[in-house]
DNA sequence: CACCTCAGGACACGGCGATGACACCCGGGC
DNA sequence: GCCCGGGTGTCATCGCCGTGTCCTGAGGTG
């Protein structure tokens, strides 16, 4: 089951929170202060809950910099705040919150909400780099590679395989690809899109992964290992 | 830039909304209730703001019945409700509501949120997963499974079982299969969903799932676990 | 037993996707 | 400026898979 942080200042906030949430089968991890809060990532939480008004601001200050850092910055946030104060809500949204909840809330509503947002980020998992059978996929080096062999690759064909490395287990059709891939301002025959994926395949075959691109007849194209 | 479609039956709000997200850079659809904003469904807007008190409630209703069907159920939806109305709120997100904003909301906060919920379902991944009997069918990859075997399907199938499946438990004659899978306006002979029948129980047999495709004699077919 | 419905095999056509060829564009080197 | 080469988009062709129809036989039903 996912562990919950919970960030706030207020014992008696905690613990309803905590209470709520254990009902329903979260791990509850309470901090009272960022610093707790950072003290206890090692713990690994699947989300926070994190009160914004704690002191010092040092709720906005937690949220942006879990954000900014890429090993923290998959960990979903819902911000708690008290009604009204709205202006901080949006600078919480900003900040790369996923999610707020106004107090005073109600315990099925936070629980609702929480649900939602593990469910949304648990397929995102964003990082640098991909493997998906075998194959490896750089962002920031730009290169494609497998085992220790790299793969020579053309522009457009790298962009069309990072999409789907970063959407595997998905079918697209070559419309929704163009859009992607190619901007959905620019328009170029559908029928490009088989091109390009010839050419990927063609690309992918000297380390034998041409099999992850898939055809999906009458629909367009698929990545996975499966 | 994105599309947004207003569902809201007060012209003024829709104003101020249009006004504000324009400026932002979005396209506008507007309408004034749940008919016409179905009505303006082809037009493939990305995300809808949907007011909650629509007469007779058919603002649930519109958002029920898009997260139902496979084709729309990707589009998010955020809700507008009057403040307070927490049960409601509540309601919206069991529905399939991906957010909501309570009335009244400042400009600048719609648009955050009108981004946000837009930046999360772009990454997002519902695995559109439907489980009957231990056969696997996923809407979204597109593939039909059972434990970690894929079944390779044909297009004509594949339609015919997910139609099976997201309707399991009723008996469906010929005419009716060919209207839904195959399209009300195209003529076939009623013959031809038995071949199609028989050529997705060879399939399923690979597994031994054929048992699930059931006869119902004088009738037409029905797809059961039971 | 006669009738009707469904299962299953066979077959021909059409369309979709794979593939190779080619023309154009752009940038770098001379 | 000119040439060269890699990259990209388009087109025509080919082959195969998918699809719809027909026919026959099996099995259930009255």
């Amino acid at each position: 089951m996912a562990t919950v942080l919970i960030v706030d200042d207020e014992p008696d906030i905690r613990d309803v929170i905590r209470f709520t949430l254990e009902e329903s089968g979260f791990r509850v991890l309470e901090a009272s202060h960022a610093d707790e809060a950072r003290r206890l990532l090692p713990e690994q939480p699947d989300i926070l809950l994190l009160d914004w008004m704690l002191p010092g601001r040092s709720g906005l200050e937690l949220a942006r910099q879990l954000k900014q850092n890429p090993k923290t910055r998959s960990i979903p946030i819902i911000m708690i705040s008290a009604r009204g104060e709205e202006d901080d809500r949006i600078k919480g949204l900003d900040t790369g919150a996923d999610d707020y909840i106004t107090k005073p809330f109600s315990p099925r509503e936070m629980v609702a909400r929480v649900n939602a947002v593990l469910r949304r980020s648990r397929a995102e998992e964003v990082s640098a780099q991909i493997e998906i059978g075998g194959l490896i996929i750089d962002n920031v080096s730009h290169r494609v590679s497998a085992g220790d062999r790299a793969i020579d690759i053309a522009p457009t064909e790298y962009r069309l395989l990072h999409f789907f490395m970063t959407h595997a287990d998905r079918a697209f059709s070559r419309s929704q690809l163009l859009d992607q891939v190619w901007g959905n301002h620019v328009y170029v025959e559908e029928r490009t899109v088989d091109v390009h994926v010839r050419r990927l395949r063609k690309a992918l075959e000297a380390t034998g992964h041409e099999h992850l691109l898939q055809t999906v007849r009458g629909v367009g194209y698929r990545f996975s290992d499966k």
